[in-house]
RNA sequence: GCCCUCGUAGUUCAAUGGACAGAAUGCGAACUUGCGGAGUUUGUGAUAGAGGUUCGACUCCUCUCGAGGGCACCA
């Protein structure tokens, strides 16, 4: 990569590391840095010393002390010819390490809720993104399985649906129950909990008895969970997800012992209230629980239990958490938790806390029953898409069922892109309208894009051959994608190391932008030369492949016609 | 009460301390005898407020105002 020598250079000449940046404006070069103001250093003499290097056209000293360099037209050109080489490994690496990501993460016995969408998708986009980069990558869903809202569920169902029932009877009622009975029931139970409080206690006795091995227990959870991941397949072969393993929270059961005794025996955790809690005298962190004063188990004793099963398994260098940022709290004392015993050091983990997707008036929560179901937004914008192609000049000579495909296709495109187009920090405001966005910075904006090119080069009868792109003169528009669509691989390395997808969509939406532009000026195939017309195919055929490389990244599908 | 995150055009989002704050959408005006009009061009319009650090601040620090989240028996 072309900024690692830059670097390089300039860290032979001042024996500092430089930042080095793409300036905004194409007048001030490729590549731009500020080291001499930074280091108080002779811009100018830095310039002179870097100046002859072949790779540069021209290396020049502006503003208050920047040194801007100029990439050679060669280099330029050179990117299509690799891209055309590389094709879909064009942006990739060969890094060797590890990573766990822990995404998704649904509540059994509740359904696949809007909530969920931003962990899986942007947990999903990570994990692409990592393995692009040559990481062994293992996508947990840790499976929101088990804990008291259990005790809560099987309170609730006992009082209300298998009140006296037995045998035969009772079985048929589990095996007939839905999740919209399940989501009501705990609706219900919070409704009702509310006034009477001894019913949490109950609820709470419910589950201790559930984590016992109690029969009864077992059978109604175990009914719960397979009617879950029934539902759950479903959303996560719409959403075109594929997630290596779901061991969820009820995995860990048989070690929450060893850790809890590991913590005690360590002196890091301490007997409170008849509760077992750990204490952060260092950190200005408040004491998390690991163990209730009933003796049953708390997230964090499974969370801690999950990440000694990942350690030794995995021998991972990093662990990744897509989860909300409500759970801020919660990782901090859970890192700090690892690393005070000493398992491993808190920078191996990371948590990438999204914003949360709420309505106008509040936070979504099943607990009040206030909740979109993603299914619903799914299908509805595959219905939008569907409209759409029907209306459009651009679906003609489609078949029925090239239309039903491409419809789902932008579709679940527009919402995967509304979602990762975003930096993850920040809350999001749940917009019908806007999530199913169709136009401009929107991916079916990037697959209509992607699709045009596939057209011309279809057209064209256009063959990639292995050819060094010879000089020619560039009008504005071929430059001003030449210069930029080198970076992407830079991008995806920052995407990474960032954990912002974003950073790719923002990349591809100007990419795609300028295209276009090009695109409605000048003509491809009825290009003014036959040198010319080689050179914009073997543009527009770049085009694609970055296209489709990005947009594979991020999870989305980009149909050859639509 | 304490802690965390966030305030950028009417709306939704960008901008590793850098050069004139960039888009999308909305509204107004244009572009099709050219390969896909889900497109292109153009007008409009913003850093919550007050200090400070810096050659340079949307970005870092302090305070004020506003929004959201969290703070031991939910996960």
């Amino acid at each position: 990569m072309i900024r690692n020598e830059i670097a390089k250079l300039l860290r032979e000449i001042t024996g500092k590391e430089a930042r080095i940046e793409h300036p905004a404006d194409a007048g001030h070069g490729d590549y731009s840095t500020n080291i001499a103001m930074e280091a108080k250093l002779d811009a100018k003499e830095i310039a002179r010393k870097i100046e002859d290097n072949p790779m540069f056209e021209k290396v020049e000293v502006a503003g208050p002390g920047f040194i801007n360099f100029f990439l050679t037209k060669e280099f330029l050109l050179d990117t299509i010819t690799q891209i055309l080489r590389q094709k879909e490994k064009y942006g990739g690496a060969e890094q060797g390490k590890t990573l766990v990501i822990d995404y998704s993460a649904p509540n059994i016995a509740k359904p696949f809720g809007i909530g969920h969408l931003r962990s899986t998708i942007i947990g999903q986009a990570l994990y692409n993104i990592y393995e692009f980069l040559g990481w062994q990558c293992i996508g947990d869903n840790h499976l929101g399985d088990w804990g008291t809202q259990f005790g809560e569920l099987i309170y609730q169902l006992k009082k209300d649906k298998l009140k006296d029932k037995a045998g035969k009877e009772k079985n048929k009622i589990l095996e007939d129950l839905t999740i919209e009975e399940l989501e009501k029931l705990y609706v219900k139970f919070h409704e009702e909990a509310e006034k009477t409080p001894k019913m949490g206690e109950e609820a709470r006795s419910w589950f201790k008895k559930l984590e016992k091995g109690d029969k009864e227990a077992k059978e109604i959870w175990q009914a719960c969970v397979d009617l879950s991941l029934k539902e759950f397949d479903r959303i996560y072969k719409l959403l075109a997800i594929k997630i290596d393993c779901a061991l969820g929270e009820s995995f860990y059961q048989g070690m929450l012992k060893k850790v809890i005794d590991e913590a005690i025996k360590k002196k890091i955790a301490t007997k409170s209230q008849g509760a077992l809690i750990i204490k952060y005298p260092q950190e200005k962190l408040p004491p998390a629980m690991i163990l209730k004063s009933d003796g049953a188990t708390t997230y964090l004793t499974r969370d801690l239990a999950t990440i000694k099963y990942r350690l030794k398994k995995w021998k991972p260098d990093l662990i990744l958490y897509e989860v909300g940022a409500e759970q801020y709290l919660h990782f901090k004392q859970l890192f700090w938790a690892v690393e005070l015993l000493r398992w491993a050091k808190r920078e191996k983990f990371f948590h990438v806390a999204h914003g949360l997707i709420r309505f106008k008036e509040g936070k979504l929560s099943t607990r009040k029953g206030r909740t979109i179901h993603l299914e619903e937004v799914l299908k509805e914008a595959i219905k939008r898409a569907r409209k759409i192609i029907e209306q459009s000049e651009t679906g003609r000579g489609l078949s029925k069922e090239e239309k039903e495909k491409v419809g789902e296709a932008v579709g679940i495109g527009a919402v995967k892109y509304n979602d990762l187009s975003q930096h993850y920090s920040g809350d999001i405001i749940f917009d019908w309208d806007k999530i199913l966005n169709l136009k401009g910075n929107s991916g079916p904006y990037l697959q209509y894009t992607f699709a045009r090119c596939q057209s011309v080069l279809r057209k064209a009868e256009y063959k990639v051959k292995d050819e060094k792109i010879k000089s020619i003169d560039l009008n504005k528009e071929e430059e001003d994608i030449l210069r930029i669509i080198y970076e992407f691989p830079e991008v995806i390395e920052e995407a990474a190391k960032n954990f912002s997808p974003n950073l790719i969509c923002n990349f591809i939406f100007g990419l795609a932008q300028r295209y276009n532009l090009f695109y409605t000026l000048h003509p491809i195939i009825k290009a003014e030369t036959p040198e010319l017309k080689v050179f914009r195919l073997a543009l527009t055929a770049a085009i694609a492949q970055v296209l489709k490389n990005a947009l594979s990244l991020l999870g989305i599908s980009a149909p050859e016609k639509m």
